[in-house]
DNA sequence: GTCCTTGCAAATAGTTTGCAAGCCG
DNA sequence: CGGCTTGCAAACTATTTGCAAGGAC
């Protein structure tokens, strides 16, 4: 297979079984549990090359890190600059998407993220 | 007034005054034509400022460099991966923000960004 | 054997920050 | 004056990359 190493196959397993969004640093520690050898250079070579891929979503929230997200149905991501969670909206369909494509773009992907503050932060 | 300084009106000049979606460094150098001696640490804090108020758009379009928008209307944002431009699309309005707020999110802002190649890139 | 990927570590570069000096009110 | 902002340059740090060695097929 193509592109085939243990270390890619962990790395995409962390972010399949994750829901938290991880930064590279937290993919890498956790990856780090099965595959105690493998660098933080791997672990962005390979975020790098799923996200290009299309098989990752990258997330700048603003927080100075980048999330990574093996989720990549069309959802909204809320952003909390309080607590610094990232939460998972469903959304029915990729709006802007087909808008682009009604005006001639070729849309591959979306990042939608709504940024504030979330519920169990706003009521302390 | 508040935060005056001409340094931070110069600023806000250029991002009224552009279509581009300027980085940090582009909005230097054409703050540079009327204020020469402007650091890039000032524009920097500027811009960084300016986001967080909320009068500005930070835009992390995956390129490695933080873009800012002056105009903070609600619109999606095209990101052509083959010629690097930044396109606006105006939309309706801000469907994941309402429903944020439905789910007891206190949005505040919004990025919404579609990527993949625009029309002139496709056609070469 | 050939090509692709890794681990390591150094390098890169966008962004941030401390500090003395300057502007605002 | 008192507080906030600047210019400068050094510091920071997330991310990238070159290279020799190891794995896939």
């Amino acid at each position: 297979m193509k592109n085939y190493s243990k270390q890619r196959e962990a790395i995409i397993e962390v972010l399949k079984n994750s829901k938290e969004h991880p930064t590279a640093a937290q993919v890498y520690s956790e990856v780090r549990k099965t595959l105690p050898n493998i660098s933080l250079g791997t672990v962005y070579r390979n975020l790098k090359a799923l996200s290009k891929e299309g098989d990752a979503l990258g997330l700048s929230v603003g927080d100075g890190f980048e999330h990574f997200d093996g989720d990549i149905s069309p959802h909204v991501h809320f952003f909390c600059r309080c607590c610094g969670t990232i939460y998972d909206m469903p959304i029915k369909d990729d709006t802007a998407s087909n808008l682009a494509r009604n005006q001639g773009f070729s849309p591959e992907g979306s990042i939608y993220i709504v940024n504030g503050v979330c519920k169990s932060c706003s009521s302390d």
